[in-house]
DNA sequence: GTTGATCTTTACGTTCACGTCAACTTTCGA
DNA sequence: TCGAAAGTTGACGTGAACGTAAAGATCAAC
């Protein structure tokens, strides 16, 4: 056992975590061919740095939205190449956070820039809200049936309790 | 083109819908391929009726029933087999509520059967509730995000209505 | 009863999202 | 400095979820 512990830098470089790709599928619960395959098709859009030795070495960020690839493939019906169109977008909107924070942008540029994050923006929500909502529906609909199960349980306990004396039978699921 | 309309039965034997697996895919929006590989794999459960030419025919129950599987195969993040796990525990609850239609099976059966069932709807309800209170909070940080961007868009728009006379230019983004 | 659309089974092909193996190099702790 | 652990690039393999083509049987309408 080599034990590598991610880089203990205690030199004063920062916070540039400096993570190599095993430590980071650790991380976030994947494997390093995962995060080359995703660096493949572009779903990771920059490659990551590398060291002399031709390693790939990852930051904080990188991990972050590795960590955010995975939420949003496991939560959207997508494939990884509609994710990556989507995440395209997103980045536009970092490229315009980026402008934006130069000042010397003249006004109407700016409108536009934010006019057209704003339109990413909305696609995106409104995938997720589809989403939400069919599921809030399914969500309500095994409630219901959850609910009238257990009432024709209780109904039957009722009379059980009616016909033998109170003997404490095994009650029914657990949380209300 | 030969118009087949999918038997419009005349004779009186109810609402045997009879339908062909041409019919349902077109229905369902799938294709015949899908439907009878849900069947080989045993999504489908009981295998659908034939007639005397060996040509599978469809109710209108099993129309539903597909519809169901597809709006759990988009929904649910779950392979086909674990689905068919799933389907297996409902498919078990129908047999319970046949059971209990008769009323010759004693209080204790009853109960017994009753609480299984409810076992299988809490972990469907389980998978459903935390997909989606997953994507209810993906929701709200989208919507939190679209806020920032709509409000700086209405600051760059009160600045520029500040310095020009009120010229009615264009606003931001549609609904709110 | 012919015909064209639709069905049957069988079987091989395909795409996606990775897994796995090979040959080799780099890194790191002892 | 040295050896094991981890990294690198190919390249091929794999399971899931179907698509597709072939060869034939059946169905609905004329």
């Amino acid at each position: 056992m080599a034990s590598n512990s991610p880089s203990t830098s205690k030199d004063g470089d920062g916070a540039q975590q400096n993570l190599r790709i095993g430590d980071v599928a650790r991380i976030v619960g994947t494997t390093p061919r995962t995060i080359r395959y995703y660096e493949e098709i572009g779903l990771l859009a920059q490659a990551p740095a590398r060291r002399s030795g031709g390693h790939r070495t990852y930051t904080a960020a990188e991990v972050e939205r590795l960590r955010e690839i995975m939420r949003l493939r496991d939560l959207l019906g997508i494939t990884l190449d509609e994710l990556r169109a989507l995440l395209a977008a997103e980045d536009a909107r970092a490229e315009v956070r980026a402008q934006l924070r130069r000042d010397d942008v003249d006004p109407a540029r700016r409108r536009e820039l934010l006019t057209e994050a704003l339109g990413h923006i909305d696609r995106q929500l409104e995938l997720v809200r589809r989403r939400a909502a069919e599921l809030a529906k399914l969500q309500d609909e095994l409630s219901e049936t959850r609910k009238r199960a257990k009432r024709k349980i209780r109904e039957l306990d009722a009379r059980a309790s009616a016909t033998f004396p109170p003997a404490r039978l095994a009650r029914a699921g657990g949380e209300d």
